[in-house]
DNA sequence: TGTTAATTGTTATAATATAACATTGTGTAA
DNA sequence: TTACACAATGTTATATTATAACAATTAACA
């Protein structure tokens, strides 16, 4: 079979569901928000939200167990995720930095460990937050 | 009340278990090797490994829900860090790199968000996993 | 010594994620 | 077009990770 160029039925209505909200949510939240679609059970968000990571449409965000959105529009850099995130109001957004990118995927550590992944996620005050 | 100087008697149990086996470890295993030790619920260990991320004696690996202990003996670093991890045999280092942390230190976004921390996980195959 | 904050102990429960298994759908090649 | 292989689905149960709430105790220090 080759690479799958649709996605599944449950895979699209969870994909269309965090396209919508556009912000970092969490996966029983999703859950709740697609049962309308037919969707009942914890393991078919689980599962769509695992291939979807998988071929770069969504990203998680491990500090928060939070899934968004891509905004890299052909998601070649799926693997290289960086994002900022505000530790009061908890706004992500996601870092293209092709400097950034660049430098990390071309680190190489002490070990002489070749990576082909990363995920780097900054903390601190967005500017409306430093504000107040 | 000044910085405490000393780590509480939980800290110290849970402190001296992580630096004992030295490598990623999860919470509830963390229990299970201290309940001989007196500590008897989840809680117990969460309080301690709070406190203990929180000044830097140890780092949680998000992607993988474990903690370290750190390894940069006067944790100035610990507001900045970085791992790389084997996919394979989940073998996980802390890096220390002056010249990485010093550009990511640095780095601004371009909404111009001031950063005070982050955390870089590196994904790949160590040494020897990828010579298997 | 009185006050404040940190820590502890404890029970219960919330939140996140996977196991296991039976069934159905889909692409492709004989 | 049938048979195969694999992907996806549906479902129930359960594992894993983490916090809420509240009472009691301990430690620092003005």
């Amino acid at each position: 079979m080759l690479k799958q160029e649709t996605l599944s039925k449950n895979q699209q209505i969870v994909l269309d569901y965090i396209e919508k909200v556009n912000e970092p949510i969490k996966a029983y939240s999703i859950l709740h928000n697609v049962q309308k679609k037919g969707i009942k059970a914890p393991l078919q968000v689980y599962r769509a939200l695992d291939k979807l990571v998988e071929i770069g449409k969504i990203h998680k965000i491990e500090s928060r167990n939070a899934f968004v959105a891509c905004k890299n529009s052909n998601c070649q850099i799926s693997k290289a995720t960086a994002f900022s995130i505000c530790e009061s109001c908890e706004e992500v957004s996601e870092i293209s930095d092709s400097k950034l990118s660049k430098y990390l995927k071309n680190f190489q550590d002490k070990a002489g460990m070749k990576f082909n992944k990363y995920n780097l996620e900054f903390f601190g005050l967005c500017k409306k937050c430093s504000f107040k």
